[in-house]
DNA sequence: CGGGTTTTTGATCCGCCTCAAAGAATGTGG
DNA sequence: CCACATTCTTTGAGGCGGATCAAAAACCCG
């Protein structure tokens, strides 16, 4: 997983192109807001619960979460609720800005959340005059259709324990390369609620398999820590 | 849905840059193969089920198909088989290459299928000098990540019959776009089973459901071949 | 402490799966 | 061009995983 956010290659100006710290960031502060309230400096804060980007804000801006958890989210009319990503600090929302045809994608804050927003217009950026940047974009965009593809074998051919099991392990990973567990533990900012609708599962019965789970020691829970226990046991699930 | 396939950007040499068509062909004729098979120009021919990409190609080449369907596959070790992404004449099999950590992806002739093999590594292509095969990747992209959010939604959170509604239509719109459709009337090179392997059904469900449709009058169909009767009853679906 | 949110647990139901077998379409070799 | 094998589709009967409905328990925060 690619750790070093965009913002690593924006913070300082750029001695092979044009692309400027200052700049950047002014294009920001000068022109937009965030439903309503103005970005103050390069950083976002997002209160939990909260929507935080629409499809089609101007110019293709990329966000970095610095902490918390955040998601990107389809709602279909009736209601129903699809998480096509969670994204953890130090990952990008995505690499190829929210839209769709129809702008029914959004962001929504799983946690309270920073972020940083920066504009990143592939157009611009693959100038060829900021190889880094170049570089950074082809790996963001390689990682995020890993991640969907995995899901997506997940949600099509994967029962309610595995998905659980392979979603729980592909957060350690993450959190891992964050250097944010410590022996199997680590932060899990996310309701079962929303488990769920990542999962294609019902809250209820997400909560009934990760309680067999605990229940079988493999893992530890409350309300905002996962412990994984047994490791091996979980990867054993996903056969 | 972008319809210039790559092939284009590269079948004529490219006046601002050091893209050369006879360049980029010769580095498939010199030295790839594909499962022990010499490429025989740009042109790579395959029988129907046959497996032709595996994960793990040199170079990171793009596979734009010509003729019949193909489709991207990942197997689960038990045999269980999800298919990623159904590609049609004109569209290219994926624009990020079909690596993934294990290698556990592939692709997969759905027909008889005729397609052209392209060395367009983003490295080499983005590098600023060729901006029109940078924009066409880019919207490749785009549109690829369009198409699996779609999906991931239909596996998550739609019943079986919205999701064979969802492909149905996304079908037609796409072969209109190639100006393949003819009143409703389009090909329809996939098997039941494949279907099936696409939208986490069994192939036994996926043909109740459709038989269902056909009793109802909105779709009618032979093996190779759909017809959508009532558009707008098969929208209603998707509600 | 009190009100709201989140999680757990139980009972029941249904959509889709599994197993099975027949029927239709397609391909193949003589 | 027909006989036969193979692959693909249809249909039926029955079972199960996960959904739904409901309510209590636990947790959180002001």
């Amino acid at each position: 997983m690619w750790r070093v956010p965009l913002e690593e290659a924006v913070k300082d100006d750029c001695a092979q192109c044009e692309f400027r710290a200052g700049r950047v960031c002014s294009l920001w502060l000068g022109e937009s807001d965030c439903l309503g309230k103005p970005i103050d400096r390069l950083v976002l804060k997002v209160k939990a619960r909260q929507t935080f980007a629409r499809s089609r804000t101007p110019g293709r801006p990329v966000v970095v979460v610095r902490s918390g958890w955040a998601a990107t989210v389809h709602m279909l009319p009736d209601g129903r609720r699809q998480i096509l990503s969670v994204v953890l600090p130090g990952e990008t929302l995505t690499c190829a800005g929210l839209l769709d045809e129809e702008m029914t994608i959004s962001a929504v804050a799983l946690s309270d959340l920073e972020c940083c927003v920066i504009e990143a217009d592939l157009s611009v950026a693959a100038d060829g005059r900021c190889r880094n940047l170049q570089d950074i974009f082809a790996q963001l965009c390689r990682d995020e259709f890993q991640q969907m593809r995995r899901r997506l074998v997940d949600l099509g051919r994967r029962t309610s324990e595995e998905r659980i099991a392979s979603f729980i392990l592909d957060i350690m990973r993450r959190q891992e390369a964050l250097g944010a567990a410590k022996d199997g533990r680590f932060p899990f900012l996310i309701r079962q609620q929303d488990l769920a609708d990542a999962l294609g599962l019902t809250q209820v019965h997400a909560s009934r398999v990760m309680s067999n789970m605990r229940r079988a020691g493999l893992i530890e829970f409350s309300r905002n820590e996962m412990a994984v226990l047994d490791a091996d046991a979980l990867n054993l699930i996903l056969s």
